[in-house]
DNA sequence: GAAACGGATTGATCTTTATCAAGCGCGATA
DNA sequence: TATCGCGCTTGATAAAGATCAATCCGTTTC
């Protein structure tokens, strides 16, 4: 088996300060898989058995409670994910689904929690990355707490674009359904949602997304970076 | 001046591990501060130049955006807060108030971050820190996206009829504005879900909450150890 | 190419929550 | 003890969002 099995993610920010030691304890127990569309690979309430990396592909985070599901996130490729529960030894908060046909790298936490504890430039990595998924929750809570249904949607839109290189358009990354459940809001919610901006400047073709006046939905967006950033 | 000046905070999870050396270095420029109540004591987008700890009194956790104000958290002794920031170096996501007359310890972000650099225990445990905060705040996010306002103040009660020993009461800790803003309604709309409250066990007097039938009161809230333990 | 499927949209209606406006209650103050 | 102030409560109304139902439409399937 090649060495360089794991080349792709030796650069992520987790894992590029650390020795060369430490990685190959990390990608020793290791492996792949190869998961198809619209597939649980997480239930919530498990034990975090493995540190999750995203290869390839697009997954969904989610959660349920008495008939109610909820994204909470969706991820691509290298986003890693749980590591949080994989750190504590504590159960899974969420779900994950793959969105589309992907491909996973799983770390055993067993390895995570030994490397973890003998290489401090792993730990101080971990830091990093705790300090920045606990920053997005808080600002993912704000956007709800402050923010009415339409406004999340304005500022989603506003902030994507921005990402796609501010062209005047640019593609959804997942269906609407799942779009509107991440915003929390219902798909009926969201489609009228999208009629209220075209009066903002936004018009909307299947999953293709039309920005005719930046600047009018900036003005009604009013996107913040302690909350966007 | 004594040595042992900060020695309340020595045994936290955040320093129990740590060296000497260590908390020497944490505590050479930390200071105290007494606050009386209603002050703010951090506005958010400022920069993180102290950890903050609570040696006593209550603090407010808050955010705004465009008129609105939400409370996120509410911290006792000895919660430590704004950690995540403090060692990222970025702006403070959220504003903090005092609720009542408070005593702060602040300990320079400077410090945290050189110790955090020399000191792998310290690292750990801020790594341990950081992600019950992560936790904490998806814990939050599920009960805002997945439940009604009623069902959350169900499960407020039930829990913190829990925590203060299941004696058949417990006071609130904050005045009902506060908790109403903190489970994302209105002060009018908490008053009717206190109410509503009353056919599942619990009455209401100012602030003290009475439950009488907490089995009643468990089958209405159904917590749920993944969004309330 | 026709049919079937599933997500998206639209309309009608209902529920939940917010807003506005009085009043109430209780502790602080004089 | 009277009164003042402030937070809490209650009622009426409005807005936001959810639900239910029907239809549309693009894609898949045969």
């Amino acid at each position: 088996m090649p060495t360089d099995r794991f080349q792709e993610i030796r650069s992520l920010p987790l894992f590029a300060g650390i020795s060369d030691d430490s990685f190959a304890a990390l990608t020793r127990g290791a492996y792949v898989q190869n998961f198809p569309p619209h597939v649980e690979m997480i239930t919530e309430g498990d034990p975090a058995d493995f540190l999750h990396i995203v290869a390839s592909g697009r997954i969904e985070l989610y959660s349920s409670w008495d008939r109610n599901e909820s994204s909470i996130a969706f991820l691509k490729p290298y986003d890693t994910f749980i590591l949080a529960a994989t750190i504590k030894d504590r159960p899974y908060l969420m779900s994950a689904r793959t969105v589309e046909k992907s491909r996973i790298i799983l770390i055993p936490s067993e390895d995570i929690r030994t490397v973890f504890e003998r290489d401090s430039d792993f730990a101080k990595a971990i830091v990093g990355e705790l300090a920045i998924c606990y920053r997005g929750a808080i600002k993912q809570m704000k956007n709800i707490k402050l923010r009415s249904s339409a406004e999340r949607l304005a500022n989603y839109v506003a902030k994507h674009h921005r990402r796609a290189g501010s062209t005047g358009s640019f593609q959804l990354p997942v269906e609407k359904r799942k779009l509107a459940s991440f915003l929390s809001m219902t798909p009926e919610n969201l489609s009228r949602a999208f009629a209220a901006l075209r009066s903002h400047g936004v018009e909307v073709s299947g999953s293709l997304i039309l920005i005719k006046d930046p600047e009018k939905l900036d003005a009604y967006a009013k996107p913040n970076s302690l909350i966007d950033g």
